[in-house]
DNA sequence: TCAAGCAAGAATGTATACAAACTTGGCCTG
DNA sequence: CAGGCCAAGTTTGTATACATTCTTGCTTGA
């Protein structure tokens, strides 16, 4: 992944070697601009200028329309026939929305991981991961430092789920939930401070579940586990104990 | 959508000024090569070169490569950098697995709509359709003709509670599903001739939960409605009564 | 003054030429 | 004879020129 400090997008990089490159252009070009708009250089609803970018990036049109195809049917762009592409805008309630989806696909991957058992790694993997939670948890405190850490972890956890569950599809699906900013669970430990501890817990049940074949129990515990982020998310957004969806 | 008996990429279309010409070339590109492949032309794993599609069609490459990267993007092609694209090769697993996912994004959509109510244009199509459906069903037999028909009122009934569902994501997320081969809902009365008044009635019934805000019922309800029909299709797939899945 | 229409500019859509990568066949070498 | 290497041909990737569509601002007429 790119240097996140500085624009995904800025230089043509003229002899910066030091970058993976990407089999072609096109895909380089996808990911950089996909950074950009992940990282809010755009803002909501700006137009993407085919040869603005195609300058700012140091490539033709081509490439640069490929990109950005690519990233509207993944969702994060929107497109019009002879009027290009733009930014696109999440209202509130898309941003929820992607939660509950993403909750019914998580869950699903579960009951699947469940369903179909661990593969050796996977299960090395979460347990690794449990262990390091376990660990980082002890401690008395919890700093900005252990929250970033932690977040990686849960990442890994969720991932691994991801992959136990054997359907690529799914899969598919539960990254497309995660280009709905804010709605990636990297962002979740952000506005869910006191919780880490109960999530963690959550995590250890799930596989728990997992372990024993309980598919239905894996699921409903990963379903709840994802929903519950909404419910803070809407709770922070809102300022209010208990929100009422506005649409 | 272009005639279906013969094939959707056969001529240059030299002055059949008929069809409804989509805004773009890509679009109407990617729609007739969409349609060939959901039609069977090509052979599952088959490559698409784009000189000969581009040929085919009467087109430049330009459109021809937009239009793959739409289909691949939707799962129907696979792609590899620098070796192009090819039809998306479905396991029996994959299929099956289709219709799980499917099962939870219509049982969410189905409480949404519990939970946001059902606008009056919708409401009205779902009664015309169940109304439609009472007659068809109400025929001592049922031929052919009677289930293609009832098919298409399956199709608008789901359609219709997709909307109502008002959510975007889910409603691409369910389409993403119906580009499965077999995965759609036009097909599956095909394997499934006995059983179309039960699925009739659990239409009703869904229909009765969402108008009573039953959020929970609806969308237990639909779970089942979607996923037995999965049962349905692994029990003709392997000609057992009750099968295992083989992966 | 206002509205409609038109024309110039700018953006996207398409075609095509060229570049790079992959594939395939034969040849050479061990 | 087997294996690997090289080269020609094929296929995809990229750049660029041209076509088409859209936007925008002005002009012109009522």
């Amino acid at each position: 992944m790119p240097r996140m400090t500085e624009s995904a997008l800025l230089p043509p990089d003229p002899d910066d070697a030091a970058e993976p490159r990407a089999a072609t252009r096109s895909l380089s070009v996808t990911e950089r601009i996909r950074t950009a708009v992940l990282a809010g250089e755009f803002e909501a609803g700006a137009r993407l200028h085919e040869v603005r970018l195609s300058e700012r990036l140091g490539v033709s049109r081509t490439p640069v329309r490929s990109a950005l195809q690519s990233l509207a049917s993944e969702g994060l762009l929107e497109y019009a026939p002879n009027r290009g592409y733009a930014v696109r805008r999440f209202s509130t309630a898309e941003i929820v929305d992607a939660y509950e989806i993403r909750a019914m696909m998580e869950a699903l991957a579960a009951r699947f991981a469940a369903e179909r058992g661990l593969p050796e790694n996977e299960r090395e993997a979460i347990e690794r991961v449990l262990a390091e939670g376990d660990d980082l948890l002890a401690r008395p405190e919890l700093g900005e430092e252990e929250r970033i850490a932690y977040s990686a972890i849960n990442g890994t956890f969720h991932e691994a789920i991801h992959s136990a569950a054997r359907c690529r599809m799914l899969g598919d699906m539960i990254r497309q939930c995660h280009s709905v900013p804010q709605s990636s669970h990297r962002n979740v430990i952000s506005f869910e401070h006191m919780d880490v501890r109960r999530r963690h817990d959550d995590h250890h049940r799930i596989y728990d579940a997992i372990l024993a074949c309980d598919a239905f129990r894996a699921e409903m515990l990963m379903r709840e586990h994802v929903a519950s982020v909404k419910t803070s998310l809407v709770r922070a957004l809102s300022g209010r104990p208990l929100a009422r969806r506005g649409r």
